[in-house]
DNA sequence: TTGGTTGCTATCAATTTTATAGCATTGTCC
DNA sequence: GGACAATGCTATAAAATTGATAGCAACCAA
């Protein structure tokens, strides 16, 4: 059996509708999944190693709450485990951050030229 | 002068506090700006040239709302802007897509090796 | 047994997102 | 000149998510 009380929080599954997108395409699941808040944050700090729970919340500068939920979603799919030291990036996990790399690039020659600080008048 | 009414709603600038991150390092502007739901998925979505405020609506399947708070912090942050034939990628914005494909194609390997169905009993 | 650390859960307020409705242009077409 | 249709939004209220804070059970060491 499945649990009787209701799921107030669900994790995005290929294959299945997600929030913003009903075709369960990869790429939506994972724009999904990413897309919450400190998701991202949380394979940046992952970067170099395992970090315990309450490591992890300082560098991400969040709460246990949502730190929790966003490792329920991570575990679920594989991209983060919690290893004997802390929690890590599975294969997967360190595949995805490779993958982020450019964005990083990205971000430093963004803010290089200014974009960024034009912003909010 | 600067508007008299509190602002409810504020743009990433790089170099001052953002949400999640204190320190205002490029990488954490981006994440806070990218990690904002659908603002992703906008940039997926006009890959492939300009789309119309509607056209870009249903294609990120969200609301009016929610794609024009996205629409205006992309437009500030020199990522997004409204030319002619609707809302298009600046060279800022291409050059993001662009880092934004290592992940699409992580993505598919990610959804191949069955991690995403896994997920969520 | 007194402390410290770790990995959470519980609550509640604040903020964000979703769902809808609708309106002021602008540009056809007849 | 109407009668559309398309575009680019704004408005409002409800639902969902996030942020802040408190606190607890398990474990280890002194």
């Amino acid at each position: 059996m499945s649990s009787s009380k209701k799921p107030r929080h669900r994790v995005p599954k290929v294959g299945t509708p997600v929030r913003g997108s009903k075709t369960g395409r990869p790429i939506m699941v994972a724009l999904d999944l990413l897309g919450r808040r400190t998701a991202l944050r949380i394979l940046w700090e992952l970067r170099d190693g395992p970090l315990t729970f309450r490591a992890l919340q300082e560098a991400c500068e969040t709460t246990p709450g949502l730190l929790n939920t966003r490792l329920k979603e991570l575990r679920a799919t594989d991209i983060v485990t919690h290893a004997d030291g802390g929690y890590c990036l599975t294969a997967q996990g360190r595949k995805l951050r490779t993958a982020l790399n450019p964005l990083s690039a990205w971000a430093q020659a963004w803010a290089d030229e200014g974009a960024g600080k034009r912003a909010q008048d």
